[in-house]
RNA sequence: UGGGGCGUCGCCAAGCGGUAAGGCACCGGAUUUUGAUUCCGGCAUUCCCAGGUUCGAUCCCUGGCGCCCCAGCCA
C-alpha cells in the first residue's frame, strides 16, 4: 500500500483491524469475499460492499473472492449469477482465479453436519416449522426443549442419512444445532442448520435434497476459502455467536473472523430488494436497468461512469453508523468524473427558431469548436452556422427577469464559438399568441465570439444549425422520489411517494452533426445542459440520449 | 420491561487522554466565450445529556435519553 493510497483512502474501522493484524502477526496476507446470493440485481449498496473488499484485497495485496452463496434452489438462478459477474466486472473489480460456489462444498457441509450430530452438537428435529416456532420463545422469554432434542446422536444420524438420501418430505425433519434454548441471544437457541427442500438446484440439479442454512455454511465457505476477514452488515451482528460456534466446533483449515458495517442508505431512492422488485414488476419502472434505478445496471445504463461510483465508496466512508447519504454526494462524483472525461458538443433540447436576417441567405460557414475547454488534447472539431439556427427557448425572455443575461428583445447575446447577435423582433403564432420564432441581426466582426471593438457581452447561448442539426430524442431523468427518506416514519407508502416527474422525453431536440454518429462508449456533455449518454433505445436515424446528471445551475438556484 | 449495536456541523466522516481532519451541502468573492469548470474565503470554544476520574476527556467510569437490529425450515 503506497502513501498515496493511504492518502486518497480515508480511514476506517475495518483498515485499523487488518493493519493491526497484519502487523501483529495474525495473519501473514488478508483475504476478502464479496458473497453474494444470486437471487436479484445488485444495487449501489452492493457497490459499498464489492469496493469495500475488493478495495482491502488491493490495498493490502491480499485477494478478494467472488463467491455465490448459493442455499437456496428455491430463489436463486444462473441468470441472476451472470448479471452479477458482469456488474462486478463494470464496477473494475477482477476477482481472476477466485470465483467461487457454496453448492460446490455441499459434500464438505455434509460431512460437518454429519461431525457435529456425532458430537452431540447437532441433532434431527421433527418438530413441524410451527411447533418450532411456538417453542423458540420470544424476546423476553426462553425457549423450551423440542420433544426430540434428547435423540441420540446415533438415531440423529440415521435421521439425517434418510434425509438425504430422499426419505421424507419437506418440512417433516431438520437438522439442529444443540446450543442453548433459552439463550437471550434467539439465535443461539438451536438454531437450523439443515432443511430439507426437495427442489433442484440451478447447479447441482438433483443430486441434494437437504440444503444447508446460511448461518451453517457461511463460515463454513469462508473457512474453506482461507478467508481471513468475513465482512458483512450490521444485521448480522447477531449471528456472530453462531459464526463462530460453527467454527469452533469443527475442524477446518483456517479461523476467519466476521466484521459487520452498515449498510447504504441513499436518499430519494430505495435499496431493499423487495421494494426494487416491486417497482420492476409492478411496471413503476421499464425494468430492472431503468435508469432512475440505484441497481449498478440501471446506474450504467443511465451512462454513470464507474469510476465515479467507486469515488463514491470511497468517499462515503465504512462505518457502524446508520446513515442516509445524501444523493447529491453521487451526483457529485458523477460531475467530477465527467467534467474531466467528457468531450463537449451542442444541442438544443427545446428549439426557437432565429432567423438572422443580415446574413447571407444560403450560406454556411465551418465554425472551429474545442471538444474541451480546458483540456487540449480532446482536440477540436467543425460546427455548421447559418442563418437559421436553433437556440433554447428558456435563453430567450421577452420580459427579461433581473439579472437575465441571455437573449431579450434588442439585447445582444454571444452564440458560443460563433457570432454575437441581437434580437430585433419576435414572431408570434397568430391563433396562439405563442412565440414561435425569433428575428435577430448579427455581427460579423465577432466571429469566434468576441469583437475588435471589445465590448462585453455576458450572455453566451448554444445554438445548433437549423438545416445542418439531427434530431434526438432526449430523455431527462430526476430522482425516482420526491422525499428524501422514501418509505420512512409510520404509514408511510413508498409508492405514494414517487416522483411524478421522474422522467421527462423530448421528442424533437436538436443536435449538432457529428451526434448522428454518437459513441456509445463516449458520454458528452451538452453544453450548459448536463451530462448524456447514448441509450440503447437508439435507433438509425434517431439517437436517444439519456441524461446522466445535470450541471450545477447558481441561476436558477438565486432564481 | 431479553440480547446486540449506534449517537462528533444540515448529510456522511476522521479522531483511540493533550486541547475538533476531510468530503457533500450551504454562503460569500475572483476568474470565465458553458450562469459550468477553476480559484480563494466562511461554515462545531464543541463532540446526545448529566455526573465522576484526571493538570487536562469527544476519547476512561457511572447514570440517563434517543435511534437501529433480532422471535425464516431467507440471506
Amino acid at each position: 500500500m503506497d502513501d498515496q493510497l493511504i492518502e486518497a483512502t480515508p480511514s476506517n474501522f475495518i483498515r485499523n483491524i487488518i493493519s493491526a493484524d497484519l502487523s501483529a502477526g495474525r495473519n501473514r496476507s488478508i483475504v476478502t469475499r464479496f458473497p453474494p446470493e444470486p437471487n436479484g440485481y445488485l444495487h449501489i449498496g452492493h457497490a459499498k460492499s464489492i469496493c469495500l473488499n475488493f478495495g482491502l484485497a488491493r490495498d493490502y495485496a491480499g485477494c478478494c473472492h467472488l463467491r455465490f452463496d448459493d442455499t437456496n434452489p428455491a430463489k436463486e438462478e444462473v441468470e441472476y449469477e451472470e448479471s452479477i459477474k458482469r456488474d462486478v466486472a463494470w464496477l473494475g473489480f477482477d476477482w481472476g482465479e477466485h470465483l467461487y460456489y457454496a453448492s460446490d462444498y455441499y459434500e464438505k457441509f455434509y460431512e460437518c453436519a454429519e461431525a457435529l450430530i456425532s458430537a452431540g452438537k447437532a441433532y434431527v428435529d421433527s418438530q413441524s416449522a410451527e411447533e418450532m416456532r411456538q417453542r423458540r420463545g420470544t424476546l423476553t422469554e426462553p425457549g423450551v426443549a423440542s420433544p426430540y432434542r434428547d435423540r441420540s446422536s446415533a438415531e440423529s444420524l440415521d435421521l439425517f442419512r434418510r434425509m438425504r438420501a430422499g426419505e421424507f418430505a419437506d418440512g417433516t425433519h431438520i437438522l439442529r444445532a444443540r446450543i442453548d434454548m433459552a439463550a437471550p441471544n434467539i439465535n443461539l437457541r438451536d438454531p437450523a442448520l439443515y432443511r430439507i427442500k426437495k427442489t433442484e438446484h440451478h447447479r447441482t440439479g438433483a443430486a441434494w435434497c437437504i440444503y444447508p442454512m446460511y448461518d451453517f455454511a457461511h463460515p463454513i465457505s469462508d473457512a474453506l476459502e482461507g478467508v481471513t476477514h468475513s465482512i458483512c452488515t450490521l444485521e448480522f451482528e447477531d449471528h456472530r455467536p453462531l459464526y463462530d460456534w460453527v467454527i469452533d466446533n469443527l475442524t477446518l483449515p483456517a479461523r476467519p473472523r466476521q466484521y459487520e458495517f452498515a449498510r447504504l442508505n441513499l436518499t430519494y431512492t430505495v435499496m431493499s430488494k423487495r421494494k426494487l422488485l416491486e417497482l420492476v414488476s409492478d411496471g413503476h419502472v421499464a425494468g430492472w436497468d431503468d435508469p432512475r434505478l440505484p441497481t449498478l445496471s440501471g446506474l450504467r445504463r443511465r451512462g454513470y461512469p464507474p469510476a465515479a461510483v467507486r469515488t463514491f465508496c470511497e468517499r462515503i466512508g465504512v462505518g457502524r453508523n446508520d446513515n442516509w447519504i445524501d444523493m447529491s454526494v453521487l451526483e457529485d462524483c458523477v460531475r467530477e468524473e465527467l467534467n474531466d472525461t467528457a468531450p463537449r458538443v451542442m444541442a438544443v433540447l427545446r428549439p426557437l427558431k432565429v432567423v438572422i436576417e443580415n446574413y447571407p441567405e444560403g450560406e454556411v460557414e465551418a465554425m472551429e469548436v474545442a471538444n474541451h475547454p480546458a483540456n487540449p488534447d480532446f482536440g477540436v472539431r467543425t460546427v455548421p452556422f447559418g442563418r437559421e439556427i436553433y437556440i433554447e427557448q428558456e435563453d430567450f425572455a421577452e420580459e427579461p427577469p433581473k439579472g437575465f443575461f441571455r437573449l431579450a428583445p434588442g439585447k445582444e447575446v454571444r452564440l458560443r464559438n460563433a457570432y454575437f447577435i441581437t434580437c430585433t423582433a419576435v414572431v408570434r403564432d397568430p391563433a396562439s399568441g405563442a412565440i414561435v420564432e425569433l428575428r435577430c441581426s448579427y455581427d460579423p466582426a465577432s466571429r469566434g465570439g468576441s469583437s475588435p471593438d471589445g465590448r462585453k457581452v455576458k450572455g453566451t447561448i448554444h445554438w445548433v444549425s437549423a438545416r445542418d442539426s439531427v434530431t434526438a430524442e432526449v430523455r431527462l431523468y430526476d430522482r425516482l422520489f420526491s422525499v428524501p427518506q422514501p418509505g420512512v416514519g409510520k404509514e408511510v407508502d413508498y409508492l405514494q411517494q414517487l416522483n411524478p416527474h421522474s422522467v421527462e422525453i423530448l421528442r424533437d431536440c436538436r443536435c449538432e452533426p457529428g451526434l448522428a454518429a454518437a459513441d456509445p462508449s463516449l458520454r458528452y456533455q451538452f453544453e450548459r445542459q448536463g451530462y448524456f449518454c447514448l441509450d440503447a433505445a437508439s435507433a438509425a436515424g434517431l439517437p436517444v440520449f439519456n441524461r446522466i446528471a445535470t450541471l450545477r445551475d447558481s441561476w436558477s438556484k438565486s432564481g
